[in-house]
RNA sequence: GGUCUGGUAGUUCAGUUGGUUAGAAUACCUGCCUGUCACGCAGGGGGUCGCGAGUUCGAGUCUCGUCCAGACCGCCA
């Protein structure tokens, strides 16, 4: 028997017990005439004491030889500590041990097991099972589990049913670009890994099983972010006969009751807001409402004016920065160079300084008089003491720098705190999304997104305007969740990939199969997904979701642990009918560790 | 595809105007230490300054290229 107990069990209950404990030597204090060894595990950390005076002379000569991440086992007994430990459970108690064991040496680790470790992020994942026995990462993994636990018990007892849908399936050009997958057996031909279970979910529902989730994974080969991987995990959710409402109620449900279970967080109920007031409020489908900072539009109190920049503007629009005017004028310069990166692209910036004694100061006061200053106070709802920051140009850009400046200032003046959770829907998404490059319209969410009712006719001559049954649910200014009522006759749908660009045999070919489906009594329905690697990371507190999974792949794509991608080799190709047009990629040789 | 930041000891970093033998902390090794818990004290070993080219009497430092890592923009229906 490895253990009696774990490392994170003993207290002075237990004083005087035999036990047996396993685990890794955490850190040796070697006193000469005393040895002490925090013994750790998953559970927690156990002193052990080997004592001159008690100890065996060849008990104590292995122990002094002990160093860092040794796996080891001990007997012993269950003794009072002579000098307690109160930040340690286990603090009252330590293990006189009597027998050692060996059970494997460990090199140094390149970094240290802290939970402040002196690693580096490289040197972090390409050695991620020393990474995983730090505390912090063994508990975002444990957060993870509680969460997806937390989940699939919820919607279990609500009805719904987990089922499994395929991970080799078939590629299509809209969305995302997919992973490809060659098949040995059908010369030439490809399956494609899923970017989501989107049409298989809704052929379920045709199937019957009228409430799906799944706790999936998904696939999508394109540029990867702080929170954004090549593959990643949804909550994939479906119903039938369900309306928005339905859904949202659903779902707001699963999420307090998370919120509830996880952080111990209440709240009443979610607001909601249509997307073009997100946009005109927030210069973002995604708003962070965890503070304030509303867009205030000024175009009709600052045109009409002399300054020219303000009146050739579609759009003039400010927001009041709470204590702003304690700025220097240095970190005001600095913020406007700050829009002017290249990454949020803005000409400049006009700022008013809401004095304390009610005055205003700004930067075009030879334009405008302080009784014009006071009306933008009042629609940007600036009070004295804040900072008034001004953008101008054309709506569809200045609307997303200046949201980008409210998210570096709410950074700045830390107002996104991370104990904090603001969720809100937002609803009413337009169906469709104009696309410069290709000059053509593509779905906003996806092309089996309904529209609202009585709008399927605008499609021919205003479809910028049609609204869809769209909706996501949003969390401190990220997107966790999104979805849809579906269309679920085929009449539609074929209208739909035919006003996409589809010919009917494109149409046919990629989607015949659902298109075929909803020809033989396809219910009503409409679902969800939410994105577990970023729900899990907010609920956590942290902005990175790459310490929530146990090996996530580097910003390029890459695995620096098993160093994937890689070559495969001639006869592989050839047994898959594929040509490699590039030279082989040699990877660097792992030097041996000493 | 683009913008920016970084790459120096096992690790995290400093390194001035281009100038002697490239430093600190920590980790590691050795010794000492009568209750440690980030133990302490003394000593020691440890460097392809990412790689390649160039400028220069002289490059960790300047220039160009390249590789790697990170953040962001595009992209992510």
């Amino acid at each position: 028997m490895y253990r009696t107990h774990n490392n994170g069990q003993l207290r002075a209950a237990n004083i005087n017990e035999r036990v047996t404990l396993s685990g890794w030597v955490q850190r040796v204090r070697d006193k000469g005439f005393m040895i002490w060894i925090d013994l750790r595990d998953r559970y927690g950390i156990t002193q052990l004491i080997f004592d001159e005076a008690r100890t065996s002379k060849e008990v104590m000569e292995t122990a002094s030889h002990l160093s860092r991440e040794f796996v080891i086992q001990v007997e012993g007994t269950v003794i009072e500590r002579e000098s307690k430990n109160p930040n340690l459970p286990t603090g009252d108690v330590e293990i006189l041990v009597d027998r050692l064991t060996i059970l494997n040496r460990s090199e140094t680790p390149p970094f240290t097991i802290e939970d402040e470790t002196d690693g580096g992020e490289d040197l972090r994942m390409k050695y991620r099972y020393l990474d995983i026995r730090r505390a912090p990462v063994r508990e975002n993994l444990i957060l993870r589990h509680k969460v997806s636990m937390v989940v699939r018990n919820y919607l279990s007892q609500k009805g719904f049913i987990e089922v499994e849908t395929p991970y080799l399936i078939k590629s299509t050009p809209e969305g995302a670009r997919d992973f490809v997958v060659p098949s040995r057996m059908n010369a030439g031909q490809f399956y494609a890994l899923p970017q989501s279970p989107q049409t298989f979910k809704q052929l379920l529902m045709v199937g019957g099983m009228d409430k799906y989730f799944q706790i999936v994974r998904c696939f999508r080969d394109e540029d990867l972010r702080a929170d954004r991987q090549p593959e990643f995990t949804q909550i994939d959710c479906e119903m039938a006969f369900v309306e928005q409402e339905d859904i949202l109620n659903t779902f707001e449900g699963l999420t307090k009751h998370l919120l509830k279970e996880i952080n111990g967080v209440e709240i009443e109920s979610f607001p909601r807001i249509t997307y073009d007031d997100a946009m005109r409020l927030y210069g973002n489908d995604k708003p962070d409402i965890r503070f304030g900072m509303q867009f205030g539009e000024l175009n009709a109190v600052a045109q009409h004016k002399d300054f020219n920049v303000f009146n050739q503007a579609e759009l003039v629009v400010g927001i009041a920065v709470p204590g702003g005017n304690a700025f220097t004028r240095k970190e005001i310069d600095g913020l406007v160079d700050w829009i002017k990166r290249p990454q949020v692209g803005a000409t400049g910036m006009v700022y008013v300084r809401c004095n304390e004694d009610g005055s205003y100061k700004s930067s075009v006061d030879k334009f405008y008089t302080e009784e014009d200053l006071a009306k933008w106070a009042e629609v940007t709802g600036a009070q004295a003491g804040d900072l008034i920051c001004v953008l101008s140009g054309n709506a569809n850009k200045v609307r997303p720098q200046l949201s980008a400046l409210r998210m570096h200032l709410a950074e700045k003046l830390g107002l996104r705190k991370k104990n904090e959770f603001a969720p809100l829907w937002v609803i009413d998404f337009p169906l469709l999304e104009w696309d410069e490059d290709t000059q053509r319209y593509y779905a906003m969410h996806h092309p089996f997104t309904s529209p609202k009712p009585g709008q399927l006719e605008l499609l021919d001559t205003d479809p910028a305007a049609v609204k869809a049954n769209a909706y996501d649910l949003v969390l401190n200014g990220n997107e966790i969740g999104g979805g849809s009522i579906r269309i679920h006759d085929k009449g539609t749908q074929s209208k739909m990939f035919d006003f996409l660009g589809f010919t009917k045999e494109e149409a046919q070919n990629q989607f015949g199969f659902l298109m075929d489906a909803f020809q033989y009594g396809a219910p009503p329905h409409g679902g969800i997904a939410f994105g577990l690697d970023r729900l899990v990371s907010i609920l956590g507190g942290q902005e990175t979701i790459r310490d929530f999974i146990a090996f996530p792949k580097n910003n390029s794509g890459r695995d620096v642990m098993i160093d994937a991608p890689a070559s495969i080799d001639e006869a592989q190709l050839k047994e898959l009918y594929l040509k490699v047009t590039v030279a082989p990629v040699v990877t660097e040789e792992i030097p041996p560790r000493h």
